[in-house]
DNA sequence: AATTTTATTTAGCTTTATCTAAATTTATTT
DNA sequence: AAATAAATTTAGATAAAGCTAAATAAAATT
């Protein structure tokens, strides 16, 4: 049924993920994404066009159709669930996952996919706490806001880590944050907008605008 | 280190498998093997030879070198590896994981497999009763014979079954057979080679000369 | 030993996914 | 509104992996 090449399938992937966040993605954006050239990528949109993937006017830029939008989703939730896999039975870190499922993902085998999700226990988000799109393509949207934003005295749950390098892993791991970790902050300096974060009831500390900055957090229903 | 293409790799594994038996392997036999033409073989093996995998004279066969078998039981490996987490885990049923497997088979990253190696308990044989190589390749080989060929009243483990269709799947799931099963042989037909079966203590049954040709059974140290 | 058959290889073509360099379109400045 | 710059597309090449058809070598027969 669903077959695409590697290479489609990245291409795929990579507007998916673009289009977040600026709506049409343009031909530069993508080959940067994609380490690849401008013209392999206009290659590509003609191809995907070809197979109704992709909405795309030559010099308009591009967006996923209904049905490129569908394969995507089934793209992430494969990459998404061997990462589970990977780091909850085989226990990579997480900063080893992402590479290993990008070759993993490419294994197109629906009753696999559905297989390991059930063996895994449906889980709803991966390790770094992106949610895993269902068997249907649906995904769960949490309106996750930036660490940096969360008010003053607001608890609310990590749920999301953008940098997945070893580096920002190492810090959090030495400051206890964790995904699913409930904090609050309970200052900001004007100074260095570095933050003064409390975990439960211990006792406060320090982090960097820097860290700040990519810790996404789901704030507690009851904000006050 | 080892990052060979998927086709190369399909070509390796033939080429083990068939000189395990022909010793010297030939052009038309590979292509029949890999559903290719014999002109698509001979290209290949023109680039194996020069990676230096493959001792190749034009028209005289091949056979893999040293390096080449090295390879062959890496993917060999990998491939037995994820079969038997299809079966154990998330509970394929054995016709169904060699497919699978196939393409798992081809994500090479040595980190990956060792660790699935041990999150499986390091497992020495795949659901067909095939023995895994271990991490550095080496393979257990255990002296099979044919059922057909099992003296009357010697007991013997059923350690393979070399068609992996789920016809027979059925048929010894009928007859209670699965690998390990300990069994004798009590009587032999000639009028039409079937054979009179016994496992421990339970009655008797028969079985026909073309399934007793695809059990392959390890005979008991004990042998009389 | 010559001929026929079979097996293998070579030559040339196709498709997929790249690339570079040139051409073209769109956007930005003056 | 030209002119320049930037972005995008086209044209033409390349490498991998396959194919068909023709050529060649080896094996089998007469």
């Amino acid at each position: 049924m669903l077959n695409y090449s590697t290479s489609e399938e990245n291409y795929i992937k990579a507007i998916f993920h673009l289009q977040q966040q600026d709506g049409m993605v343009t031909t530069n954006e993508l080959a940067a994404e994609l380490n690849t050239k401008p013209a392999s990528v206009t290659d590509m949109m003609k191809k995907l066009k070809v197979k109704k993937l992709l909405n795309y006017q030559p010099y308009q830029g591009f967006r996923l159709t209904q049905e490129g939008n569908k394969v995507a989703l089934i793209i992430i939730r494969r990459h998404r669930l061997w990462e589970f896999f990977l780091a909850e039975k085989l226990k990579f870190t997480w900063d080893e996952v992402h590479e290993v499922a990008e070759h993993l993902e490419h294994v197109s085998n629906e009753k696999l996919i559905n297989k390991l999700d059930e063996f895994l226990g449906f889980p709803r988000v991966d390790p770094h706490g992106d949610p895993i799109p269902d068997a249907n393509g649906k995904i769960e949207i949490s309106k996750k806001i930036c660490l940096t934003d969360l008010p003053l005295n607001n608890t609310a749950v990590v749920s999301n880590v953008s940098d997945q390098s070893s580096e920002i892993l190492e810090l959090l791991e030495h400051k206890n944050i964790n995904l699913g970790t409930r904090l609050e902050i309970k200052k900001k300096f004007e100074f260095d907008n570095s933050l003064e974060v409390r975990i439960g009831r211990q006792p406060a500390f320090t982090i960097s605008r820097q860290l700040a900055e990519n810790i996404f957090v789901t704030p507690s229903a009851s904000s006050k």
